[in-house]
This record gives structure tokens, C-alpha cells and sequence, in this order.
DNA sequence: CTCTCGATGCGCT
DNA sequence: GCGCATCGAGAGA
């Protein structure tokens, strides 16, 4: 980014505090994908879900292993995985270096170059464009090429500061195909944004 | 609208 | 070899 230009990005932090408030936080925010050709893509986080550690039995972070390591990384970091042999999941790394965690973006309402998004997933109706982990992952064209990347410094793919929302207008409920342990099952974990 | 089920590759035990 | 932080199609109500 240029000096001296107002930068609007979510800085690291942001991301280095407890999962679920980073979680909370992350709702309208804007994810913004900058495809290869340069093309814009965003849209505002309306819901999120947030990971702990070996304190959470439904984190990959419950135990260190070569793929969950990022989330025990620095924050403010993307953690891409495949799941079920064919869609991806993108988190946002969070709290200190060291501590383990990651807040899964679940959904975002499309806002620059929709029809780009609906070239990468058709067949989908708009309201169904990026209303799941995975669909937002293929209407972005984010793919575990993209585990890793700095979303504080990185130039394909960031978080900018947009409006906050009211508290009034965010539901918690548990987290999504989450078992084990009733207590960890019912962890108010899920961040909605109702509009 | 709700429910059920198959697809499909890899991380982990 | 098992199971998964999912999705879309198809059936039924």
C-alpha cells in the first residue's frame, strides 16, 4: 500500500485477541479477493464461527498437527482446508502468537463484481452465491493455494474496516455439525448478522 | 419448506 | 481405513 493513502485494512491487532470476539467483530466487515487479473472481488462477512484449542474438541487446533500448526502461528493469517474431497473452508488465524485459534468465515453478502461470482459458481441462485463456507470459497476462487497468506500484508486476499454492526442485529446460536461433549456443542460460538 | 443421501480427497490414527 | 467446520439434487409434504 501507498504512504500517506488511508488504508482501511484490518491490521494484525485486530486479529490477535480471543476467537469470539474477533468473530463478533468480523461481521460487515468487507473480505475482498484480488484475482489474478487484477479484478476486484468482495463482500461483507455475515457470518462467522469461531475455534479454540486443545480446550476444543471441534478445532483442528484440538491437536497440533502439521495442518492445524497455523492456527498456534501468528495471527491475522488465512487457514485454507479441503473438506469432504471438494470444497474449501477459509478462516481468519487469530489470538497471540502461540495461542491456538481461527474464526471460519461461513458466509458474506456479495458486493463488487457479481457477476464474476456468478461466472465461478453456476447454476446458483444469487441469494445462495456465497451463503455457505464452501460456496463463498468457489465464488471467490479461494483455494488451499491461499493457506498462509498474510491478510494483513498480502495483496490477493485482505479484510478492509467497514461499518460496524449493531448488536441489536447479530444472533448467536451453537456452532454448525459440531458434536462430542454437550458443553463444547453448545458453546454460543456462531456469529449471525441479520439485516 | 424439510429431509436424506452421495460425491470425493486427504489428514490423521 | 475412517470420518470430515459441505453442497446440491431429489423426494415428499
Amino acid at each position: 500500500m501507498m504512504a500517506g493513502l488511508p488504508d482501511t485494512r484490518l491490521l494484525r491487532d485486530f486479529y490477535a485477541r480471543p476467537s469470539t470476539t474477533v468473530a463478533r467483530e468480523l461481521l460487515g466487515q468487507r473480505l475482498v479477493r484480488i484475482l489474478e487479473h487484477g479484478q476486484r472481488l468482495s463482500g461483507l462477512i455475515c457470518e462467522t464461527e469461531a475455534y479454540g484449542g486443545p480446550d476444543d474438541e471441534a478445532s483442528h487446533a484440538y491437536r497440533f498437527t502439521r495442518r492445524s500448526a497455523i492456527m498456534y502461528g501468528p495471527p491475522g493469517h488465512a487457514y485454507v482446508y479441503l473438506i469432504y474431497g471438494m470444497h474449501y473452508c477459509l478462516n481468519a488465524v487469530t489470538e497471540p502468537d502461540g495461542i491456538p485459534g481461527a474464526v471460519l468465515i461461513r458466509a458474506i453478502l456479495p458486493q463488487e463484481n457479481v457477476e464474476t461470482m456468478r461466472t465461478l459458481r453456476t447454476g446458483a441462485a444469487d441469494a445462495r452465491l456465497c451463503d455457505g463456507p464452501g460456496k463463498l470459497c468457489q465464488a471467490l476462487s479461494i483455494t488451499t493455494l491461499l493457506n498462509g497468506r498474510d491478510l494483513v500484508t498480502g495483496e490477493q486476499l485482505f479484510i478492509e474496516k467497514a461499518a460496524p454492526v449493531a448488536a441489536q442485529d447479530i444472533v448467536i446460536t451453537p456452532r454448525i455439525g459440531v458434536r462430542g461433549n454437550p458443553e463444547v456443542r453448545n458453546r454460543p460460538w456462531r456469529f449471525i448478522w441479520k439485516r
